[in-house]
DNA sequence: GGGATCTTACTCGGATAGCCTGTGTCCGAGTCTGAAAGG
DNA sequence: CCTTTCAGACTCGGACACAGGCTATCCGAGTAAGATCCC
């Protein structure tokens, strides 16, 4: 069980973005330039979060990407379903279906008690990951570190500094 | 955020060795027999729960694996860790380190606010299945299956059934 | 000077390679069983 | 009949291929900004 890197990068992308003035896209260059990550690559993982309606992307100069809709609208679990797919991470292939003796040809999924208990637990973890929104965590890390909001604008919006 | 196959084949192995009589052991060609999965991979499987201490394996006819230690004694958790790996499923990168103006440096994992709600979300999924153990499962088995932990047995000890 | 036009540079978006972790298979070392042989 | 020996077959364990997905990169379509030219 293991995330990619574009979770993270997803995240703190929409973390950063919830601070630039509204109708100030970023491009991805200038976040790639930022966090010091490969360009066009993280350009490709934030496209998966314009295809979930969390970003929207404008082309040209002076495009870039922009959240969808309010920070406090936005939730960590968004974003990583965005990434990494909303398939349950649990994949119940129903073994029991070709064991003998057992009789369950359908509905495995809600009959299997092992296949329960692995989505039960994975609902819980949906649910903490739902609960905390982009504009929670902004608002965490705007009390911890008061200077994080203002350099990071400064970096993302404006002109270039060489 | 997917799960390799060897967990549920683990846990499913883990039920039935909860039913088979202490001291037999049941081999993999058996329980892949009865699962109707590749013996080879299983036994590849079963291997990585020996190692974790969960399961013993004798060589030899009449050898097989058996559980290391009582079924209330081995959680949900102790088999998907054994087969997954302890990593945490959230790689933190630490892309802030490379961020200009945050002057974070060490004790990443502990000050990035993204990777705590991640780390907590996790917790939550860790002890949720560490709740759950190898004989709960299989005592509700048994209350809503009756005839499964017979039929089981029946199948993975004793002589062959061809 | 003002407006239309055109170039230009910048951006996203998808198509294209490389690598690394599962997935699946195979064969050898070790060992217990069971039969056979001998006393 | 009991003990010892021995061959045999069965099992795990690790070493060996294969595949799919994550990682990373490149180039083209589209667009808005800004310069240029004309009135």
């Amino acid at each position: 069980m293991k995330l990619g890197q574009g979770v993270e990068w997803g995240l703190h992308s929409c973390v950063s973005m919830s601070w630039t003035p509204p109708g100030e896209a970023v491009s991805s260059a200038r976040l790639a330039e930022f966090y010091k990550l490969p360009a066009a690559y993280l350009n490709k993982q934030l496209q998966a979060l314009v295809r979930a309606g969390i970003l929207t992307s404008v082309s040209g100069p002076r495009g870039g990407f922009s959240l969808a809709r309010r920070p406090d609208r936005i939730s960590v679990l968004d974003v990583v379903l965005a990434i990494e797919g909303k398939e349950d991470s649990f994949r119940c292939e129903g073994i029991l279906k070709n064991a003998p003796g057992w009789g369950m040809d359908a509905d495995y999924a809600r009959t299997c008690l092992i296949s329960q208990t692995m989505r039960h637990a994975e609902v819980t973890w949906r649910t903490e990951l739902s609960r905390q929104s982009i504009a929670g965590i902004a608002h965490s890390i705007e009390r911890r570190f008061p200077q994080a909001r203002a350099e990071t604008v400064r970096e993302l919006v404006g002109p270039r500094t060489p």
